[in-house]
DNA sequence: TTGTATGCGTTATCAT
DNA sequence: ATGATAACGCATACAA
């Protein structure tokens, strides 16, 4: 049942190394004997064996995966496990598998780097992760090809979405609504995603000459529901007119907002517009169905992995270090309509 | 940097073998020594190469993880991907890790098993396949450890909520409720998972004198919510009488039919009662916040890594070839309210 | 208690 | 064009 290289040699009366050369398509072999190699070897459904082939190239077609470095959410995520998925699906294509990097091999407790060292891994997606932690920094500064999907370094490649241009989209819609009270709630800060966000809608607020005011700008700790709960609720507490729009950071944060404005008597959109951030899928079937701004995860993540794979190949240098994906904005119910009398 | 076994032994005036035996907790080393060596290792930050590891002892602390075989959906699925996360957590306390079988390594196409043997993965995770499929059967039928949280075959350990008390839960809070005219919207009954629910169903419709109506009960070819839409409009252009309460199968299929409902002029909950499964974390936050039977991924996840780490050992053996977890009713707002006056 | 030698299944270099 | 052989890094049986 489990064969080797050897056997098979045995059976074609050959000798290993030229199965070897033959499996790999390198050396000089007769055209006639690859084919007859390949052609039992086909039927016989014989595969190198996995380890030996890591420990002896150093190459394992493994691409080690850094997820939930940031928080403690898993791959329930509903943005950033589809990411990955697209990812994996792209990476599978050529060979490549995925590993999640962790902190330990065994009973052994190793940083990010030593583990893909000891794992042979052949390049690093970080789909999140915090910049400020060492297992990070050492990884990125390593010599193993890496590319990430959100966070940005120097010497890291990253791929992620235009969030100054979604920032812009739903500001820009809120303008033209005729809106001019613009709150945000956002996810904690620390997420190099939210912060962007945070700037660019500050920024955008000045472009329009409109003072950005610390009371409508809230920060909740966590990145769900809840906390876009909480954090409207005391936004509302806190202020003596309520705003007239309120961007959230995550669509998850923009249910619970909604939620915090309905159950403190405001109409969402007739007093309050929302806008969210993602589309996550289930979105469409909030009430009221929320207008966002979507997220390309699939091209995210094929972009990803077609940068990563260049990277490994080393034939192609990416030209940007940051590549940004165009978000758009989709409108739909949690948002005043447009006035077309205008 | 980068050391093995042999730069240990050197620094150490040691054997490779004993460095090894130590690392390893085998053979007899003088607690000296042991010492001696465990403390320089810690410093160094040495950890022994994976491959040549599992090459060697044909061990890899890892666990093949059979996902998506069933379907095209990804690790967005939102119960699969979160009995995954609660599995993987486990394990990982124990210093295991997850691989994803696909269908390939490089540029050699193989089936799960080979796979499986090509990595040398210590134990299998079935998360969700098809019975039907060779991979499967191989697979099951194989040396491999293995356990499953979604099918059943002989054989094979599984870890599951308990479908029969879930359908039963539902549908005597139906009739408690005084409906009569009982409804389904199934996914697709090649899922283990559908099917049983819909025996279910049927068997205590009629433990309760009730007749099972074919009209009443509708397969959706997909999972989510466009599916359960379209059966329940189907089924209510069908049917004379439209029903006065729908379990639907899974939670996203629960949106569609509400929705389906509301676009037909029936109201949820007056006009008809919907039951979801599953309790996703989005169900709470749909409007009607949906009542559903919930499945315990958590415990579910756990409990199948607790059997497969039991398997991998060789300890002790699971007693039940199936363990049924408990599920739960979560009563909401798409169920009409308990009549207290009763 | 410690060391030596061999094998795990490949790949790759160097002969032939 | 093909074969012999060493090396990858570790584990283990056996010898010392």
């Amino acid at each position: 049942m489990k064969r080797n290289i050897y056997d098979v040699a045995r059976n074609m009366n050959l000798s290993p190394g030229t199965i070897s050369k033959i499996l790999n398509g390198k050396g000089n072999v007769s055209t006639k004997t690859r084919e007859r190699v390949l052609k039992y070897v086909e039927e016989i459904g014989f595969t190198p064996n996995s380890s030996a082939r890591t420990l002896k190239s150093k190459k394992s077609l493994t691409i080690g995966i850094v997820f939930s470095d940031i928080s403690n959410f898993g791959l329930e995520h509903p943005f950033f496990s589809s990411v990955l998925q697209q990812f994996k699906n792209y990476i599978e294509i050529f060979g490549y598998e995925i590993v999640f990097i962790v902190n330990r091999v065994g009973n052994y407790d190793l940083s990010y780097l030593k583990w893909c060292l000891v794992k042979n891994v052949d390049g690093v997606l970080i789909v999140t992760g915090n910049i400020n932690k060492p297992n990070i920094i050492e990884l990125v500064n390593s010599e193993i090809p890496t590319v990430s999907t959100d966070i940005k370094m120097d010497d890291l490649y990253s791929v992620m979405s235009d969030d100054f241009m979604g920032m812009k989209l739903g500001l820009e819609f809120a303008l033209k609504l005729g809106l001019r009270k613009l709150a945000c709630v956002s996810g904690p800060l620390t997420s190099r995603a939210f912060y962007e966000r945070y700037l660019a809608f500050k920024e955008i607020l000045e472009e329009n000459n409109l003072t950005f005011k610390e009371k409508y700008f809230r920060v909740s700790p966590t990145y769900g529901f809840t906390g876009g709960y909480n954090a409207t609720k005391e936004l509302l507490e806190e202020v003596k007119e309520a705003p007239d729009f309120i961007f959230a950071l995550s669509d998850e944060i923009a249910y619970g907002v909604i939620r915090a404005l309905e159950d403190s008597g405001l109409k969402v959109p007739e007093d309050v517009s929302v806008i969210g951030y993602d589309d996550v899928s289930f979105s469409k079937h909030f009430t009221p169905a929320l207008t966002t701004i979507r997220q390309y995860k699939k091209e995210i993540g094929e972009t990803a992995a077609k940068r990563l794979l260049a990277l490994i190949d080393g034939t192609v240098k990416p030209e940007k270090q940051v590549e940004l994906i165009p978000v758009s904005l989709v409108i739909r119910d949690s948002t005043k309509k447009v006035n077309l009398k205008q």
